[in-house]
DNA sequence: AAGTCTTGTGGTCAAAAGGACAATAAGGCA
DNA sequence: TGCCTTATTGTCCTTTTGACCACAAGACTT
């Protein structure tokens, strides 16, 4: 075995470009959003590049001095005009013949939204950016259908562990709503007053002393996810289950 | 924004060295192991390199033209003489200053092994090569000790939702070396004859219509895991849970 | 204003799961 | 044999879950 392959001996600086990026590493986010029931991801087609004119997941080369969310947020930001989301790593892509033409190893994030609070517009890099329907997906560039993929299996399984599909819905929300939320996710039949029972008991829902507006039929009370209680609630070793 | 920002446009090579590594992407492997009841990692003492004479995670560059869990595994022969393990993605970690004078982004990779099976042979590249109890830890380089913690609090959730932990066992184990695992690394006490029942109505384990040999006591039955039970019981929607 | 449709909300009941703890069995050892 | 330790089974009670019923509250129709 050659001296040279001791573990991180043999320091040689990565490759630069013009604008600083390490072009082995890249990006890609995973941001699912809810429209109508139905779980959405956003898309962007690309403007230039070897995959112009082609859908993908929003994102891009990491910078020589950026952190890797910080990479992640600014991607999103630059392609959907999209700010502000709390993005967390989802799992390293780096299949060897995932990228054409030379290797590249992706770090993928995601993130959770109302799709309704989001009117995305695309970036100067972007010819387009657009929600779509996990079921009616375009074709994607890359092995990003197989991202994707992932990330909704891995989406399926932390939802009932973790009170992250809060996130999905609006501030205010009914029981119904978040119902029919865990129902479009897990793709199963709830019953609705066992499901509201045991979403009441964890308490970490507070009342928002307000009900529904304009609907044609009784109005339901508004609730808002309760960040604090479940902060108090997961330092006692409080586990989530749906 | 410069044109050549575009996300993944502007090709650029990556840098290579004589070894053909990518430079800035490394791999570390949390190998985990049950040693007397106690929870364990494998460390190496490093014998080249900036980090020479230091403990830390067993790791290295990836190669440009080999997959990342197989750079994994490399790694791990090389420095321990361990192979043939099962490695799973855990996480990348990527912080700008986690290592000196370069940017160098890393992928962990985590087992979990019956320690007592592996003997560890420091390899070429190695000064040493052991375990230590996760009590008990030297000073480790770089970011290694925050990869550490992440890996073990990582464990401790996932060993509840899944039937990893059989993996730390010998092929062969009582109910009771079964529970005190989960007590050694969820730091509870669990009332005996619940567990038991908990775990044999579950359906993964086998007997091997054995008992223990020379226990100063009434020997337990030995049991092992049923792979093929547990794989169709995940296929009908089973999930694991202590 | 009465009727009816839709959804919200509370209740019941039996089955299943979980947890505390007593009791018995098996094997080694003095 | 009696004693000690651990394995294994049993019992009882509480909590949780799941299925389903019933009623309440608006809103719309006629």
């Amino acid at each position: 075995m050659p001296d040279t392959d001791h573990p991180y001996s043999n320091h040689v600086e990565p490759a630069r470009t013009p604008d600083n990026v390490i072009k082995a590493l890249s990006i890609d986010n995973l941001i699912f959003g809810l429209d109508h029931g139905q779980l959405d991801v956003m898309l962007i087609k690309h403007r230039e590049g070897i995959s112009k004119g082609r859908w993908g997941l929003p994102g891009g080369w990491i910078r020589y001095d950026e952190n890797l969310r910080d990479a992640a947020s600014r991607h999103l930001h630059e392609l959907t005009g999209v700010q502000n989301l709390y993005l967390e790593q989802l799992k390293t892509f780096g299949r060897l013949d995932r990228f054409p033409s030379e290797r590249v190893v992706t770090i993928a994030y995601y993130a959770l939204v109302s799709a309704e609070d989001y009117s995305l517009v695309a970036g100067n890099n972007a010819a387009d950016a657009s929600w779509f329907n996990i079921r009616e997906l375009p074709e994607l560039i890359y092995d990003h259908a197989e991202i994707l993929q992932y990330g909704i299996e891995f989406l399926q399984q932390q939802v009932r562990r973790r009170p992250i599909g809060f996130n999905l819905l609006p501030e205010k929300f009914t029981l119904l709503e978040l119902q029919e939320l865990y129902e479009s996710i897990l793709g199963t039949k709830l019953d609705k007053p066992n499901f509201r029972r045991k979403i009441m008991k964890m308490n970490l829902l507070a009342s928002c002393e307000e009900k529904q507006q304009g609907v044609a039929h009784r109005a339901a009370k508004l609730y808002r996810f309760d960040e604090q209680a479940y902060q108090a609630l997961t330092e006692k070793g409080f586990s989530f289950e749906i």
